[in-house]
DNA sequence: TTAAATTATTGATATTACTCAATATTCCAA
DNA sequence: TTGGAATATTGAGTAATATCAATAATTTAA
């Protein structure tokens, strides 16, 4: 964690989003005066769904997991956030609520930005507004293919878009799987804990992963993916 | 449809959705410039899932089905958009493809523009882009609500958050019912056309719901809201 | 290190919801 | 108006998947 010390500084931090290079000194300085940096350690809560939102959240280094909570603890993972990503950035203009849950799977700096200041930026800045967008276009295709995935597919095509996105290469350096029960696997699915673990044990007899104890491998990238496919 | 004849002009555009009147007339000239209106029958489409997106269209009167396609005819239904809503927003900085497909429900008059205009507006006008910005919070918002209906919810609970989305207020003049098929309901919900029929009628007993033919009233949205929650 | 708690696994069963098939109804075009 | 196509409805059978229960393995905390 020590190299990001020196990084509490937004107009020197290595792990600043494209969005921000939008940004001219002056106006990073003004975030930089309104932002607090703090250090959330594993499995702890980050946001809670409802609970009323005061800052827009920037990961400044780390993991997290975005989950919809339901009642009868039966959780949809929504997706993984690493460095550099923002959390509960639809508290801007929506309800001041957040609209999800927020857990880091590994220690995490986090910076807390005060959403009037961020509201702001975005009215003075179109480039940096624009920047806001692109990664909104992104977010609703990532949404609709969840929507895909769970509006018509069975189990078998549930699990192996879950598996194709945890082990996508987006997530190279880090062991996602070992940060996930077999739970989180489910929640990620959609499907019940017991269906998971059979499945699992399907596609490794079926050589299309590796997997020990939570150490999953995808072996056979084209055969999940045409799992995906059929549904 | 004959008082939009005169609005195809953009500066006095009575359909005009908020974030034009972040514009100043010189901008709005230039939307203007860059725009074309077209009558879209009902039944046609509107556009097409991974065709090729050069517009961001916009409702400037009508209804509009947006729905995404699955094979084998197992569709998904998103939303219904109204006068002075968005079609295609995500394409601006998107891949350049619609991600859903759409269709007029009614006549509707719909207005494309130019994206490369339209992301030199966002660029320029922060104030337009905020707006912008505004829609995608509420619009995340939505599809959470769509995936937390499809994630862990059965029949009864699907049924019941379509049949309240497709009754809400915000439709108050629209008999959108009766432009509906028991297919469309179903895309809706994501479950059978024939479970559809049977729950339908199940609701219809219990005096959920007045049903005939294709009129559909809530008479007690309370229950049906208990549905929704009890999943 | 050990006991307790949590998580993972497996099997049997019950529920849920789809598919298929038959029929009825509605809509549409000639 | 009338026949044909599309849509809606109903029933029966089946496939998919959750739940429950029991056990095993792993993790955690004292």
């Amino acid at each position: 964690m020590n190299d990001f010390t020196e990084s509490t500084n937004c107009l020197n931090c290595a792990k600043s989003s494209q969005c921000f290079k939008q940004l001219i000194p002056s106006e990073l300085e003004f975030i930089n005066e309104n932002k607090t940096q703090i250090l959330y350690r594993k499995d702890e809560n980050i946001c809670k769904q409802s609970a009323f939102a005061s800052y827009v959240l920037y990961i400044a280094d780390g993991l997290v997991k975005l989950y919809l909570e339901s009642p009868n603890n039966k959780n949809i993972n929504i997706k993984i956030l690493k460095t550099s990503e923002f959390i509960g950035l639809s508290s801007i203009y929506g309800d001041n609520i957040y609209n999800y849950s927020a857990i880091a799977l590994k220690d995490s700096n986090i910076c807390l930005i005060e959403k009037e200041s961020f509201r702001k930026l975005l009215n003075n800045n179109g480039n940096f507004a624009s920047e806001i967008i692109k990664w909104y276009c992104n977010n609703e295709k990532q949404l609709f293919n969840k929507i895909k995935s769970l509006g018509h597919k069975q189990m078998h095509g549930r699990l192996a878009d879950a598996l194709l996105y945890l082990s996508d290469e987006a997530f190279n350096q880090e062991e996602i799987f070992l940060l996930l029960s077999r739970k989180d696997i489910s929640d990620f699915a959609c499907i019940s804990t017991e269906s998971t673990v059979r499945l699992l044990a399907e596609l490794k007899n079926e050589g299309i992963i590796q997997m020990d104890g939570k150490h999953i491998k995808i072996l056979d990238r084209v055969k999940l993916i045409n799992i995906s496919k059929k549904g």
